[in-house]
RNA sequence: GGGUGGUUAGCUCAGUUGGUUAGAGCGUUGCGUUGACAUCGCAAAGGUCGUAGGUUCGAGUCCUAUACCACCCA
C-alpha cells in the first residue's frame, strides 16, 4: 500500500467521508417500518435533535450537543441496534422575526409597510436562504442523522400537530383566554412568558413620599416605592392590619398625588412592616403582587401604559410621556407640591427581557394561557415512577421543584411569525370558534365574517410536541408507532423548564407516554476563565474557525472528553490543539501499523507464540474495552474517552510499538504475529474511538482493512471486515483471564525497571546513544527478566552483550551505579559518570524513602487495620511491605560496601 | 429567603459503590531528530484535595457546620 502522509490532514477526509456515509445510507435505521422486511420486535435507539433556531449562527453549544448525541447514536448503531437520529430546526418566533425586521430596516422598511402576509412571505424567503446554514454546519460536525427525516417546526405536518394539540387542550378546558397579569415587552410589542424574564439586581432609588389623607386634616401616610410613575395607577394603600402606626387609618381615604383620585387605605397581611415605611401603595395594573392584593380586595384596576411603554390617558397630565420620563417629571412635580419625603439608594430587582435586555412591564392584558396543574401533576408522577430518568440525577430535584411551583403558561405572542392561534371570532355573533380545520362559516349564526385571532403561539408550544410531531403525530404513522417514544433526550440544563418539562407534560398528555426514558443534560460552554462567552466580552470562540484550523475530530474530542454531565465546561483553543495532536498521533500509529502489515511475509504454519509484550497489550486492551463499556452504560463518556486516549498514547504507542519495532525486525513468524497483534488491537481501538473522532478513525480503519486484506492478515473480525467503521461492530466486553493480570503485573515490572534506568541515565547525563553495561540481580524474577532481556536492553539503552541477568550478585560491582526496583537490583556501569559521594547520597535518600514507607506500613499492619480491613487489601499491603523491606535491605548492603 | 453546583499542581480540569505514596492536558526545567509521529520522544520539578469538626481500621470520596465563587427558583 502507498505510504500515508506524515501528518493527518483532515481537509482531505472530512467532507469525502461524510458524503460517503450519507450516500450509502448509514445514517438511516436498518430496521425501517416503511420498508419490507421490517421487524417491529427489535427495539430501536432514537434521539430527536434539540432543533436549533434557523437564525442560529453556530456557536460552541451546538458542537457540544451534536458531538454528544452523535456519540450515543454511533455507539448504538455499532452495537447493531436500529438507530435513528431525527434532525430539524425551530422557527424561533421572536428571533427570526427580529432578523427579518432588521433586514427590512436596511431597506428603510418596517413590517407594517409590508403588511402581515407579505411579511410572512418575506420570512419564508429568508428561511429558504439562511435556514439551512445551521444544518450544513451540523453536518460538518459529523452528525450522523437521518436527513431524509429532517423536520421544521412550521412544516405543514408539525403545524397540524400544533393545531391538534391546541384544540385538544381547549376542549379539555386546559387552554383559556382572559385578562391576566403578564410580562409585556415594549420593544418587541408582545407578551412573553415568565420564563423569558430574568431579574437582575441593579442600583436604583427608593422614593419616599406622602399619601395625603382625603379629609384635609393634613395627615398623611408615608409610602415608599421604586417606581414612582406607577403611583398614577394606584388604587389603594395597604398596611399591616396589626401595625399600630397605621391601624387607625384603615378604611380612610387618601388622595393620589397630582391626579386627585381618592383611594382607600386597606389592611392586608402581605404588607411587611419593616420594609420601607410599612405602608404599601397598591397598583393592581402593574405589579404582580399588587394584582393579587387587588383581587383579594376587589380593587379597581387601572392601566396607565400604552403598548410602547408610554403613559396613556389614565396618567392625566403625563399621558404620552415615556415611562422613565414620566417618573422624573412626576417626582419633580410631587417635590414642588411638597409631597416628597426623601430618596434612598436601593438595590432593586429589575425584570429584563432575555432577548435584548429591555425592561419588562408587568401589565394586565388579554392573552391565551395553558393551565398547568394537571399536566404538571402527571409529569411529576411519571418522573417519580422512574419513567423518565435525569442524568445527572440531581436535576430531578430541580424538575420537581419547578413543577411544584408552576404557573399557568402565557402562550400567545403578538408576532407575525409562528403558528397562528387556531381560533376564529365571528364578527356577527361574537362566537369563538376553536377548530382543527380553518372554518368557513360560523357554526352558530352561519356568518362567513370570521376573523382569526391575530396572535401566534409561543415557539415553545410547538417545541413541546417535537418528540412526536416529527413522527407525524397525530397520525399513528409507522414511524410514530416504531420510533416513539424515543430513547434519550440530550440537551443543556438551561432549558429544562422551557423545553424538557414541557415535552414530558405534552408527551404524557397527548400520547399517554413519556417521550423519552432518559434525559441527559450537558453544561454550558464557557471560556478558559470560566466566563460565559458573549460577543460583547469578545471571548467567543467560533467553532467554524476552530474546525478549519484543528479539524472536527479535535473539536469533538475536546468537548466530549473535557466535560462531565451537567457541569459547565471551559473551552480554550489550547485544549483543542492538544486533541488535534491526538488525532495526528492516532494517524501516525496507524501509519506505523499499516507499514508493518505491508511488510509481513508468508503466513506461518505454526501456532503463534506470543511474547510478554504481545500478551500484555492484549490484556490491557481488554481492560480498556471493558471499562469503556461500563462507562458508556453510565453516560460517563468523558472518562471513557480519556481511557482510550491514554491507552493509545501511552500503552500502545509509547511502549508496545517501541517493542514491536524490535519484534518486527526479527522477521519471520515473529514479525508476522507482531503485525497481526498490532493490527488486531488497532482495529478494536479504532472502533472504540470512532464515536468520538469519527473522521480520522474511519479514514484510518479503511486503510487498515485494505492493508490486512491485501496481505491476507486475518486481523479483523472473524465474520469478516465490515463495509465501513461507522457500521462496524462495537467491541463488547471480554472475559479477563487469570493470566491477563499476571501479564500486566510482569510487564509493569519491566516498565518500572526501564523507567528507573532511564531516570539514572538522565540524572547522570548519559548520552542517549550510549549503550550501558548492566547487571540485573533477582532471585525469583530472573527467568522473567532473562526472557525480556532484549526488551529491557532496547528500551533502557543497555548493551546486550554486556548485560547479565543473575540470580546472585557477582563480584566486581565496585564503582557501578546501583538501584533497586521492586526488589530487583540493577547495576549500571557508568564509566566516568560515577561520583561516589553523589551516588551515596542518592542511595541514602532512596533508603530513607523506603524506610519511611516501611515504618508507615508496619504501623498500619500492627494496628486494627489488619483485623478489620478485607483480607485482600491487607494482603496487598503486606506484600508491599515485604517488597520494600527487600529493596531496603539491598540498598543497605550496597551502602556498606 | 429556598435550592444546586464548584473550591484538587502555576493554569484548565478528571477522580461514581470509601481501600491507604492523589491523575491528565497545558505551562515550566533538562536532554534528544537518519525511517510512525517535533502536531514527537525521554526524564524532572510541582498538590496540608477551601476551612473546622465527625463517622470509619481507612476520607479528595460519606455526614455536619462554615467561608468564598457561580448558577437556578421566589
Amino acid at each position: 500500500m502507498k505510504e500515508l502522509p506524515k501528518a493527518y490532514d483532515f481537509h482531505d477526509y472530512e467532507e469525502k467521508i461524510y458524503q460517503d456515509w450519507e450516500s450509502k445510507g448509514y445514517f438511516k435505521p436498518w430496521n425501517d417500518p416503511n420498508k419490507p422486511g421490517f421487524d417491529p420486535t427489535i427495539e430501536p435507539f432514537v434521539i430527536v435533535i434539540p432543533p436549533p433556531n434557523i437564525t442560529g449562527a453556530l456557536h460552541l453549544g451546538h458542537p457540544l450537543f451534536v458531538a454528544t448525541e452523535d456519540l450515543m447514536i454511533r455507539y448504538h448503531r455499532m452495537r447493531g441496534e436500529p438507530t435513528l437520529w431525527v434532525p430539524g430546526t425551530d422557527h424561533a418566533g421572536i428571533a427570526t422575526q427580529l432578523q427579518v425586521e432588521k433586514q427590512l430596516a436596511k431597506e428603510g422598511l418596517t413590517k407594517a409597510d409590508l403588511g402581515r402576509e407579505a411579511f410572512e412571505q418575506r420570512v419564508w424567503q429568508w428561511k429558504e436562504q439562511y435556514g439551512s446554514q445551521i444544518t450544513r454546519q451540523i453536518r460538518r460536525l459529523g452528525a450522523s442523522c437521518d436527513w431524509e427525516r429532517e423536520r421544521f417546526t412550521l412544516d405543514p405536518g408539525l403545524s397540524r400537530a400544533v393545531r391538534e394539540a391546541f384544540v385538544r387542550l381547549y376542549e379539555k378546558e386546559l387552554i383559556y383566554r382572559g385578562p391576566r397579569m403578564i410580562n409585556w415587552s415594549p420593544g418587541l410589542m408582545t407578551a412573553v412568558s415568565d420564563l423569558e424574564v430574568e431579574y437582575s439586581e441593579e442600583p436604583g432609588t427608593l422614593y419616599y413620599f406622602k399619601y395625603m389623607l382625603a379629609d384635609e386634616s393634613g395627615e398623611y401616610v408615608p409610602v415608599a416605592t421604586t417606581r414612582p410613575e406607577t403611583i398614577l395607577g394606584d388604587t389603594a394603600v395597604a398596611v399591616d392590619p396589626d401595625d399600630p402606626r397605621y391601624q387607625k387609618l384603615v378604611g380612610k381615604q387618601v388622595v393620589v398625588p397630582m391626579l386627585g383620585r381618592v383611594i382607600p387605605v386597606i389592611a392586608d397581611n402581605y404588607v411587611e412592616r419593616e420594609f420601607g415605611t410599612g405602608a404599601l401603595k397598591i397598583t393592581p395594573g402593574h405589579d404582580p403582587n399588587d394584582y393579587e392584593i387587588g383581587q383579594r380586595h376587589d380593587l379597581p384596576l387601572i392601566n396607565i401604559l400604552n403598548k410602547d411603554a408610554t403613559l396613556n390617558e389614565n396618567a392625566g397630565p403625563y399621558a404620552g410621556l415615556d415611562r422613565f420620563e414620566a417618573r422624573k417629571k412626576l417626582w419633580e412635580d410631587m417635590r414642588a407640591a411638597g409631597l416628597v419625603i426623601k430618596e434612598e439608594p436601593y438595590i432593586l430587582s429589575v425584570p429584563r427581557s432575555m432577548r435584548g435586555g429591555e425592561i419588562i412591564e408587568p401589565l394586565v392584558s388579554t392573552q391565551w394561557f395553558v393551565k398547568m396543574d394537571s399536566l404538571a401533576k402527571k409529569a411529576k408522577a411519571a418522573v417519580e415512577a422512574g419513567d423518565v430518568v435525569f442524568v445527572p440525577e440531581r436535576f430531578t430535584k430541580v424538575f420537581h421543584n419547578w413543577m411544584d411551583n408552576i404557573q399557568d403558561w402565557c402562550i400567545s405572542r403578538q408576532l407575525w411569525w409562528g403558528h397562528r392561534i387556531p381560533v376564529w371570532y365571528c364578527q356577527d355573533c361574537d362566537e369563538v370558534i376553536v377548530a382543527r380545520e380553518t372554518p368557513t362559516q360560523c357554526p352558530k349564526c352561519g356568518s362567513t365574517r370570521l376573523e382569526q385571532d391575530p396572535d401566534v403561539l409561543d415557539t415553545w408550544f410547538s417545541s413541546g410536541l417535537w418528540p412526536f410531531s416529527v413522527f407525524g403525530w397525530p397520525d399513528e404513522t409507522p414511524d410514530y408507532q416504531y420510533f416513539y417514544p424515543t430513547s434519550v433526550l440530550e440537551t443543556g440544563y438551561d432549558i429544562i423548564f422551557f423545553w424538557v418539562a414541557r415535552m414530558i407534560m405534552d408527551g404524557l398528555e397527548f400520547t399517554g407516554k413519556a417521550p423519552f426514558h432518559t434525559v441527559y443534560l450537558h453544561g454550558i460552554i464557557r471560556d478558559e476563565k470560566g466566563e460565559k462567552m458573549s460577543k460583547t466580552k469578545g471571548n467567543v470562540i467560533d467553532p467554524l474557525e476552530l474546525m478549519d484550523a484543528m479539524g472536527t475530530d479535535a473539536l469533538r474530542f475536546t468537548l466530549l472528553v473535557g466535560s462531565t454531565p451537567g457541569n459547565d465546561m471551559n473551552v480554550s483553543v489550547k485544549k483543542v490543539e492538544a486533541n488535534r495532536n491526538f488525532a495526528n498521533k492516532v494517524w501516525n500509529i496507524g501509519r506505523f501499523v499499516i507499514s508493518a502489515i505491508d511488510k509481513v511475509g508468508e503466513t506461518p504454519t505454526e501456532e503463534p507464540i506470543w511474547t510478554l509484550p504481545d500478551s500484555w497489550i492484549w490484556a490491557r486492551m481488554k481492560q480498556v474495552v471493558n471499562n469503556v463499556n461500563d462507562l458508556f452504560e453510565n453516560y460517563q463518556f468523558g472518562e471513557a474517552g480519556k481511557q482510550i486516549y491514554e491507552f493509545l498514547w501511552n500503552d500502545y504507542a509509547d511502549w508496545y510499538i517501541e517493542i514491536a519495532k524490535r519484534q518486527l525486525a526479527q522477521g519471520g513468524s515473529r514479525a508476522y504475529f507482531t503485525a497481526f497483534g498490532l493490527a488486531r488491537v488497532l482495529d478494536i481501538m479504532l472502533r472504540l474511538l470512532h464515536p468520538y473522532t469519527p473522521y480520522v478513525t474511519e479514514a484510518l480503519w479503511r486503510y487498515l482493512k485494505e492493508a490486512c486484506i491485501a496481505t491476507d492478515l486475518p486481523a479483523g473480525p472473524r465474520s469478516g471486515w465490515e463495509d465501513a467503521l461507522i457500521v462496524a461492530k462495537w467491541p463488547e466486553r471480554y472475559l479477563i483471564d487469570r493470566w491477563d493480570e499476571e501479564f500486566i503485573k510482569d510487564f509493569s515490572l519491566i516498565q518500572d525497571i526501564v523507567r528507573s534506568i532511564r531516570n539514572v541515565r538522565s540524572e547522570y547525563k548519559i548520552a542517549p546513544a550510549r549503550r550501558l553495561e548492566a547487571i540485573l540481580v533477582s532471585e525469583n524474577m530472573q527467568i522473567l527478566l532473562e526472557s525480556q532481556k532484549l526488551v529491557l536492553c532496547d528500551l533502557a539503552g543497555l548493551d546486550e552483550e554486556e548485560t547479565q541477568i543473575n540470580t546472585h550478585k557477582p563480584d566486581g560491582l565496585e564503582g557501578m551505579v546501583s538501584l533497586v526496583v521492586s526488589g530487583v537490583e540493577v547495576y549500571l556501569n557508568i564509566v566516568g559518570g560515577g561520583d561516589d559521594e553523589a551516588e551515596r547520597a542518592r542511595l541514602e535518600k532512596e533508603l530513607q524513602e523506603l524506610e519511611n514507607q516501611i515504618a508507615r506500613l508496619e504501623a498500619l499492619l500492627a494496628g486494627p487495620f489488619a483485623q478489620k480491613a478485607p483480607a485482600k487489601i491487607v494482603a496487598a499491603e503486606r506484600e508491599k511491605l515485604e517488597s520494600y523491606r527487600v529493596s531496603a535491605q539491598k540498598i543497605r548492603e550496597q551502602l556498606s560496601q
